[in-house]
DNA sequence: CGGGTCGATTGATCTGGGTCAAGGCATCCG
DNA sequence: CGGATGCCTTGACCCAGATCAATCGACCCG
């Protein structure tokens, strides 16, 4: 059972909106039929919980279509999103065996998920899941670290500024024809956005209305964002100008 | 070139603190031979900064002895501490050309450095190592999930706690002979604290004040610390009382 | 020795964002 | 229809932690 080094790899197959074939034909069939073999969907509504913290969880999968949310919450009941996961995005460890956040939809949710056992199986013998699976997890530790900046250096104005960013980059569904602006729909209560932002969402709500008032962002109901000058919100992130320019 | 399904294979190697031996008696030869032919150390002093954010870094490598820290910056000359390396952990990134973030070394500092190019090709095609990295590097992730989590929600003494207990927990290099006390020293200035932390120097040094003047802990100096009830401490840092059960 | 530097401590004061509380506006449903 | 519920907004007030500033001690070096 040898393999051909194959360029490309993802962990997504079939209707999943993201490219997962090997390159090398050989491989292909085989690793497809293989991937075909042990992943199955699951669908979730929105608001519903997709595992808590602590719980057996035997997959690993990925996001198909939605968004879901990790996060973190103290005896108390502090909570602290610690992850935001869009299409395409993975969830799980290989090798642990319980769920160690908890993962919610946000959004009607679908994931295409793979049994751990013959997944980790198939990690060892096709060696360069384990690589692009790599490649993924070091993306994931960067947006942490931007992200540790964010909740620990920010204000909230700032805080606020780069969240509408993010979204925007991510999201940019309808760029506007004047330019340099997009609008979006926002995917998080302001109160999920608090989670995210170490904030209240008292001051989300505050700073959103502050950077409305300022002409920076325009509101089209409650949750849907126009922004007709994308460099006026930039500047308000309190980030580097020149860009993410990583790689 | 085939390989045996080696159980063990870190990315350190010769006087390096950490186990690096492959299991299998055949590759073993091999790898430690390839390794060997493309590392090699680096010494730093403390306060030497390893690179800067932005530049060019044709290296991967993993701390020998000493601290290194991976920090971010602001245009104003805010600072958040995103990473804080200890003897075997890994920096650098497979892949990319440019280091994201400042390295600089805390204490003197040895590091084992791999030439990128000749590792990612023996990272091509020795499997394992890709898998002992992956690994690496969600331990990473799931740090910085619990660094977020301190961020965000934490009281500053509740951040100071967490972070002496953190360090106890890697550094406990004396346990008191009286049941669940230890005594380590204190890797980082007030101010490298604070940058941990999120955080001014002047809140730190308060809270270290005031956990001394309770009891919490008792210092030596200004950078050795007893704690003389680890328990104690621990209720401190607003996390969950059954400790880290992972994995 | 005296002056400089670097880290740490402590005090006095200020303020950004938390907390508490009161609506507002949809949507749903009996 | 009218009440309930979920999400959001806004106001009034407060406090944890930031800011500004003075001092101390240890160490180095000319």
């Amino acid at each position: 059972m040898s393999h051909h080094d194959p360029k490309i790899a993802d962990l997504n197959c079939g209707d999943c909106p993201i490219r997962h074939r090997a390159v090398c034909a050989r491989c292909e069939t085989d690793e497809l039929h293989q991937l075909e073999a042990i992943k199955y969907y699951r669908s979730f509504q929105a608001g519903q919980p997709v595992i808590w913290s602590g719980d057996r969880m035997e997959f690993v999968a990925s996001v198909v279509t939605g968004i879901a949310t990790l996060t973190q919450t103290m005896e108390d009941g502090r909570r602290q999103m610690v992850g935001l996961l869009l299409p395409s995005d993975f969830v799980g460890r290989p090798g642990r065996a319980t769920a160690a956040y908890d993962v919610t939809a946000t959004t009607d949710l679908v994931m295409c998920c793979f049994r751990k056992k013959p997944f980790e199986e198939l990690m060892g013998s096709t060696p360069h899941i384990a690589q692009r699976l790599l490649e993924m997890t070091l993306d994931e530790l960067d947006a942490a670290r931007e992200w540790m900046l964010l909740l620990g250096r920010k204000t909230a104005r700032e805080k606020i500024a780069s969240l509408l960013t993010i979204i925007a980059r991510r999201n940019a569904s309808l760029k506007l024809a004047s330019k340099g602006g997009v609008r979006f729909d926002l995917p998080l209560t302001r109160e999920e956005m608090a989670d995210y932002l170490g904030l209240t969402l008292e001051t989300v709500s505050r700073q959103i209305s502050t950077l409305k008032r300022e002409g920076v962002i325009v509101l089209e109901g409650k949750r849907h964002v126009i922004v007709p000058n994308l460099d006026r919100l930039l500047e308000e992130t309190g980030d580097d100008s020149d860009g993410g320019m990583l790689n």
